[in-house]
DNA sequence: TGTAGTATGTTATAATATAACATAACAAAA
DNA sequence: TTTTGTTATGTTATATTATAACATACTACA
């Protein structure tokens, strides 16, 4: 159940939706100006509170951000990405086994599993 | 085998080594600028050669930067990480069957898996 | 001994992200 | 219905991370 979105949420989270690669936080304000939102600032605190509520994810290699195309997305936390390296674009993907793989390598070093970013480089069905 | 590194990048590289935890590029240049390092330029290339060596690796999520434990590491590119929440410190893992997942992972979205990244967040052994 | 490649030093600036503060909107409790 | 706590806003300034650009020097080696 989504909580109700501010104005400056919704114009963040909509741009991010049309947009077919991920958004730089920058390139989102340029974006967003003729919409009202004058700075950095605003911008980030959008994403932060659309980050929370798990409707868009942050690509940290790339320092961008992504509008979540699963409704209900349980990954507030957990992110496994896959960025085409030749259109840049990312899909994300949902495998529960990730995690219980990840639960297995991490108790091999005795360290306790709480949650991932997995990032996967390559080349997309479209581009290859 | 390891190519001769020069002065800065030795350096650079001893900070790492020294260090328990990842150390940002700003933070590596506190650390030498008594020894002659005065510019973030000069830090951001050494690490630059470093890494394309594969001798660090940097923690995406962190910004930061981490000497690899590994003689001749492979992971010039793929890198797998497990970050403890509580001490922050940073345990690379090398796990082959890792590689395997990702590339059946990706297959299913008819993806070519070329290399990852992946950052496993959780409490390590010592603070738990 | 020239010449190609790589490293250096340095200044400046770009790109990404947060601090700090004043004000407003709003819901829920007294 | 006022008060109070929480969250959002607007705004200016600043911190943090990373590159650009240019002049010079070192090194290998044909």
């Amino acid at each position: 159940m989504e909580p109700d979105l501010t104005n400056n949420q919704k114009i963040v989270l909509q741009t991010l939706e049309k947009s077919e690669q991920p958004l730089g936080a920058y390139s989102i304000l340029f974006n967003v100006e003729k919409k009202g939102i004058k700075s950095p600032q605003q911008v980030y605190r959008a994403l932060d509170k659309l980050i929370t509520i798990g409707a868009v994810h942050k690509i940290e290699s790339l320092n961008s951000y992504i509008a979540c195309k699963y409704k209900d997305c349980k990954a507030r936390e957990s992110t496994s990405f896959l960025i085409c390296q030749d259109c840049q674009r990312v899909f994300e993907i949902l495998e529960a086994d990730l995690s219980d793989k990840f639960l297995k390598v991490s108790k091999k070093s005795n360290f306790k599993y709480s949650t991932h970013n997995l990032e996967i480089f390559g080349v997309c069905k479209t581009c290859s």
